[in-house]
DNA sequence: GATCGCGCGTAC
DNA sequence: GACGTACGCGCGATCC
């Protein structure tokens, strides 16, 4: 017998209601939303839900049913009916239509009745498919539909992986025959829908008394003959709200609703449907899935060949006068790839693609580097043929490394992109954004996982796409990014800051740090000796040996096996430094994990990992520092990352030992001196701090005595550590309750020096509420140099969403302004040490600049680093540097 | 076997 | 619930 078609139904309005309280957070504990803070939580779970279901069973025939507002019969059956319904949630009722649009898109019809409920019009459906020969799949989460299992219906219940419900299944799970299902719903009632039930039975009571008598009717029959007295007693006397019960749970399955098997056919999904209300729901991985690809758009993409196509393209180049480019390479490290092509754009959808490193079998593997580089390296240098590209430093790095300095740079468009909004800003989100459309991955043409391949293992052919397309995007993107820094006000910052500083990046990154393996091996040595004799005793303490890194193995030792206290930390059993710390009073073993954990970090994270990065053409390692991540507008660094090299404890400092000035050469180590406190006094305008800075007082102290008054008689180092404390939390937003942690005093005094803070300085409180009122009006905080940074959730009416922004909002325009001014410093010293040739700026930690100089060019090198860091800003306090001068890095630091 | 989120820890 | 900005390691769950 051939299998019968089968029709899905969903229970929309019950999957809707289950995916909105789905125990789904965002990372800030908030539900998900889109950009315009519309709730889209329980819309991405349906969404998924069904995307899942339509992959997985490939249906035919399909339908979602959902209810619509107003009363139905069941209302006039009970009054009470519902009635212990809270009402909908407004972020639920506002996911509704999105919902429908998202089921209408994905080619899923939508069923509603004005009279009837959801549920009663999949019964009737289903019934009424079976009678035209059909199979039915209820989907729903719900266990009221298991009173229509059998004879061709089954129940699908999508979470998890999902299970399929027949007559077996029903009496598996519930316990009951389907057929009973009502008269067990009748007995135990719903208390959400405010079916009474009968009192005294619930549901494993229900379930018992039906199997033994089989039917509601037949045990009220004989319900004096039931044992137990409270529920004998409830049946005698509820016998007729058990039968207005089991009319309430029955489904009713002759709604008037025809079963016309074509308007149900699955109709497949609209991408372009998809991928307009899915941007509009700001589902990013799906709006990458159903974006429109550029096949559509007709490109003219070449490939160049030959020695005189090359002069060809580097005289259409000059004379267009501005171009994209990019540099495939080989690998994504910019200081060790090689060149596998360059591609090349001058106007929209048109670009070249010259390799010059495939190694594949294609018919141009391409033109020797050299030559090739050489008949292109005019242009490419000449500063008045401006460049366009996404993410410039990578390529004028590779290109540096091949003898080619890339200048004219004018838009990279990966940090215009961040300038306007830090949100995600890869090529292809742009591409996405503006072109819309579905850029071509890496990942498309090289494969992804263990299995992919290097761009210069493909044949030129099969890189060409790919290769033309960043050019061609960036191009076509240059201009549109160009115009959103104008509206946006930013082109002075990109044009003075952000563009000047690539120069820079490309020269620190390709300057890079030497290191002294043997150093770090000799430490290596050292803290490993130290792990064993620690880790041998942690075992012995606690009886058995565990995998210490591991915190849950940690965790069942101390609070299980050993049933430490379990100091609550959240709820959950951390074993963070501060509750090892306090454990750390009452037993030995926390004191050891901790020693044991600082030094498996030491030598996991740093002594272990930086002789791997040893870059082997220069013996160096060669960190990134990437313009466009951190939201305040610091650069960040990694692979690895230079800037969390330990300092506070003197074990970790020892690795700064290790790195060294080459031959002939010294360490200069440049701090700014509490750059973020003398941005806060210049920008608050407060007198009392400002002179403090000019006087060149002590900050923290100076601060203690304001706020704690001269006549306390404590102790001055104690207040002043303490004052150093408040001055930081209220850099940071901190509130009263972790300060009062930290300094180990009540909340209560913790507020009371926050108080004794802003009274000693009401110009600060007045810069903090006025940033917060005009961040709040504008959605934007700036810095001094016009840097900004989104704060959407201040009018947020969650508390805790609220709150955030408004620590981002006042932490931002200082934070971002001492990185404005580092950056400038950073420009202004290297513009002042490139012709010299004796002096190289090798790292920049936020705060501070590292250079290699030659030995006997210290003292005058030191004077121009301290001019142009000192001159980097125009402030109403000082900036004051402190300079250190060593071998290594420990040593240099003042 | 690769990938990813989490807990933790380092810096400023 | 409670401190801003980053990156990276090891673990272990999950996906394939």
């Amino acid at each position: 017998m051939a299998a019968k078609p089968l029709v899905y139904l969903i229970d929309g309005s019950s999957q809707m209601y289950r995916a909105f309280h789905a125990p789904v957070r965002t990372a800030d504990g908030g539900i998900l939303r889109n950009a315009h803070g519309r709730p889209t939580n329980a819309v991405y779970i349906f969404v998924t839900m069904l995307r899942k279901l339509l992959n997985d069973f490939e249906p035919q025939y399909i339908a979602a049913s959902f209810d619509l507002p107003g009363r139905t019969f069941r209302d006039d059956l009970s009054a009470d009916y519902k009635a212990n319904r809270a009402p909908m949630p407004d972020e639920l009722a506002v996911q509704i239509p999105m919902v429908h649009a998202a089921c209408e898109a994905l080619g899923v019809p939508i069923l509603t009745s004005e009279r009837y409920e959801a549920d009663d019009v999949i019964g009737t459906l289903a019934l009424k498919a079976v009678a035209a020969g059909f199979d039915a799949a209820i989907v729903t989460m719900d266990k009221d539909f298991f009173q229509l299992v059998g004879a061709g219906i089954r129940v699908f219940n999508p979470r998890d992986e999902g299970t399929w419900y027949d007559e077996e299944g029903v009496k598996e799970k519930f316990g009951v025959a389907p057929a009973q299902v009502v008269d067990v719903l009748a007995l135990m009632g719903d208390a959400i829908d405010n079916i009474k039930g009968v009192p005294g039975i619930g549901e494993k009571g229900a379930r018992d008394l039906i199997t033994q008598y089989g039917d509601l009717e037949t045990l009220l029959a004989h319900a004096a003959d039931v044992k137990g007295k409270r529920a004998r007693d409830g049946l005698l006397a509820h016998a007729a709200d058990a039968r207005d019960s089991r009319e309430l749970a029955r489904l009713r399955t002759d709604v008037p609703v025809a079963f016309d098997p074509e308007a149900l056919r699955y109709r497949g999904a609209s991408r372009e449907r998809c991928f307009e209300i899915f941007s509009e729901l700001g589902f990013r991985t799906l709006v990458a899935e159903y974006a429109p690809t550029a096949d559509a758009v007709a490109r003219d993409y070449r490939l160049v060949s030959g020695v005189e196509e090359v002069r060809a393209l580097a005289a259409r180049l000059r004379a267009a006068g501005a171009f994209a480019l990019r540099v495939i390479p080989d690998r994504p490290a910019a200081m060790q790839a090689a060149i596998v092509g360059l591609a090349f754009s001058t106007a929209a959808r048109d670009a070249d693609y010259l390799p010059i490193g495939h190694r594949g079998l294609g018919e141009a593997a391409g033109l020797a580097a050299p030559s090739a580089l050489d008949a292109l390296r005019p242009v490419l240098e000449d500063a008045a043929v401006k460049k366009t590209g996404h993410d410039l430093k990578f390529d004028a790095i590779v290109l540096a490394r091949h003898g080619v300095t890339l200048r004219g740079l004018d838009i990279d468009t990966m940090i215009a992109s961040y300038l306007v909004d830090a949100s995600p800003h890869g090529l292809e989100d742009l591409a996405l954004e503006h072109a819309k459309y579905k850029a071509l991955s890496e990942e498309d043409v090289c494969g992804r996982g263990g299995k992919a391949v290097s761009m210069g293992d493909l044949p030129a052919e099969a890189a060409l796409t790919f290769a033309c397309e960043r050019a061609d995007l960036a191009g076509q993107l240059g201009p549109i990014l160009s115009a959103r820094l104008r509206d946006t006000e930013l082109t002075g910052l990109y044009e003075t800051i952000e563009r000047p500083l690539i120069p820079v990046l490309v020269a620190v990154e390709r300057a890079g740090v030497r290191i002294d393996r043997d150093e770090l091996a000799r430490q290596a040595r050292r803290i490993e000796q130290e792990l064993a004799s620690r880790q041998a005793q942690i075992y012995g303490l606690a009886g058995e040996e565990f995998n210490i890194n591991s915190p849950k193995q940690l965790s069942a030792i101390l609070f299980e096996k050993l049933a430490l206290p379990t100091l609550q930390r959240g709820g959950r059993m951390s074993t963070a430094v501060e509750v090892l710390e306090e454990l750390a009073l009452g037993h030995e073993l926390p004191r050891l994990i901790l020693d044991w954990r600082a030094l498996a970090k030491l030598k996991g994270t740093y002594l272990d990992a930086l002789p791997q990065l040893v870059n082997p053409e220069t013996g160096r390692v060669h960190t990134c520092f990437n313009q466009a991540v951190a939201a305040t507008g610091r650069l960040s660094s990694s692979d690895p990352n230079l800037q969390n090299i330990p300092i506070r404890t003197e074990l970790g400092r020892e690795i700064r030992r290790a790195f060294v000035a080459g031959p002939g050469r010294r360490l200069i180590s440049a701090d700014y001196s509490q750059i973020e406190f003398r941005v806060l006094a210049h920008m608050a305008g407060d007198p009392f701090l400002i002179n403090a800075f000019r006087e060149g007082a002590d900050f923290h102290a100076r601060t203690a005595l304001k706020i704690f008054g001269a006549a306390s008689g404590r102790n001055p180092h104690e207040l002043r550590a303490k004052a150093k404390m408040v001055n930081y939390a209220l850099l940071y937003g901190k509130t009263s309750f972790t300060l009062a942690r930290d300094i180990g005093v009540t909340p209560q005094a913790a507020q009371e020096f926050i108080d004794a803070y802003f009274a000693g300085f009401p110009n600060v409180r007045g810069f903090l509420d006025r940033t917060i009122a005009q961040a709040r009006a504008s959605g934007v905080v700036k810095t001094l140099f016009g840097r900004r940074r989104l704060v959407p959730d201040l009018n947020s009416r969650d508390f805790q969403r609220r709150s955030q922004a408004e620590r981002y909002a006042v932490n931002m325009p200082i934070q971002g302004t001492a990185a404005d001014i580092m950056k400038r410093a950073m420009i202004a010293v290297h513009d002042a040490l490139a012709p010299r040739g004796d002096a190289r700026m090798i790292l920049t930690v936020h705060d501070e600049l590292l250079f290699e100089v030659d030995r006997e060019r210290v003292e005058d090198v030191s004077a121009i680093v301290r001019a142009c860091m000192q001159g980097a800003a125009d402030l109403a306090v000082p900036l004051t540097v402190d300079i250190g001068i060593g071998g290594n890095w420990k040593d240099a630091k003042p």
